[in-house]
DNA sequence: GAGACCATAGAACATCGTTCGATAGGATGC
DNA sequence: GCATCCTATCGAACGATGTTCTATGGTCTC
């Protein structure tokens, strides 16, 4: 059983979504296509539990947070589930369906919000809270994680080549037109998607912690 | 042309994500398969034209925000494209690849980088803020449009009978190992995915304004 | 040894995206 | 008037995939 799930796990990891079927799962196992139905009752099912298996070991590996400042813990927190998911395209888009269906979504779901819960506030603004960090962070990592074009899986082109001629084309847009696009142009040819990812959540975990210290006093 | 892409967001929202197969479109069309691909190269083409299409009236109807409070107006943004994922799951699945790159998405971009601007950040804080609020908004919306589990679909069970049974399963859960869970759990019984995403977002664009703030004097 | 259950194997089926050649109508060139 | 191209349509066929089904060993229990 375990092994389907870490054949599967490598599949995603190594050639993408597209690439795990149950003809190659079955070929890497050695085994037919019959038998993979054995452990597991469709496909869905397959990448439910192979999503849930790596959550179980990102959860393990983040344990530890629980004994300083409940903001900073947070940010830990999610910054491991995004590191996770930033390198693996697959479980984004994955942990995204069932989300409290799965139990180790479940599991880090009261992860973050066992954080949020020290900071004191009211029921209703602690669920709001956690999920407004998990869902950011699910966003992002599965939008900054999506799937490169076709051209630069297959080689042919560099992710930098492919990035530059994205902004020459946007040069070529009027600046009356975009303004926006012209002012950061540069700095979105230079850009790095985790200090993107980090600058978005520490406006949130700064606008959370806002709230937790009016309603404190 | 116009009338495949209609006949597709037709296909999309009455039965989803895999209602949409070239035959059934070309049958809606009262016309073969092969039709198709003589206005649309792909699948995947025709999926970012149909995201194109809808995204591009939600912009239309978007269009007077560009005086008032530039929080406001950017809240004002952020809601509309946030409604109109919400009762199209499967836009927000195909609006998170492609970022960037169909022109309604870009479109987009440019105008929450607009209202952005006006609030006199620094150029890489600009892009950063820009980023961090359409990524929270298309990520929540993705999320929380998610396809219901099948039962649901079927008509089999309600959303309320489904979301009381997930409830009652984690009220089984040990309230020493999930405090945060049990915390929540009366007011995710009753809660509201719209309100649960404004919340969010008011945590993200409060720590804005206080950015913004800080930036100013 | 017989039967129950675990586990495997692969052929067969339906569906899907995609390709390809055939075909017809209309515009254009001479 | 005729040939030639361009536009547009159609559906059969191909390969890949998820899934079902039946057949076959193997192992354990009594």
């Amino acid at each position: 059983m375990e092994s389907v799930l870490t054949e599967a796990v490598g599949l995603l990891d190594e050639a993408g979504d597209s690439a795990l079927t149950f003809r190659a799962l079955a070929g890497r196992l050695g085994g037919g296509v019959g038998s993979v139905y054995w452990y597991v009752s469709s496909k869905d099912e397959l990448l439910d539990r192979a999503a849930d298996f790596v959550l179980d070991q990102v959860l393990d590996a983040t344990d530890g947070f629980v004994d300083g400042d409940p903001i900073d813990d947070l940010r830990s927190t999610a910054v491991a589930l995004f590191d996770a998911v930033a390198d693996r395209p697959w479980l984004g888009a994955y942990f995204m369906r069932n989300t409290g269906n799965q139990p180790n979504s479940l599991r880090y779901y009261e992860r973050v919000g066992q954080h949020v819960l020290r900071l004191g506030l009211g029921t209703l603004e602690t669920f709001h809270a956690a999920s407004a960090v998990i869902g950011y962070v699910i966003g992002i990592a599965a939008d900054l994680g999506q799937q490169p074009p076709q051209e630069v899986v297959d080689g042919g082109t560099t992710r930098e080549e492919y990035l530059s001629r994205t902004v020459e084309e946007w040069r070529d847009l009027d600046p009356q037109e975009w303004p926006f696009l012209h002012a950061v142009i540069d700095v979105f040819e230079g850009h790095d998607d985790r200090a993107q990812f980090l600058a978005g959540l520490d406006l949130l975990l700064d606008g959370l912690r806002r709230k937790a210290g009016r309603s404190d006093h």
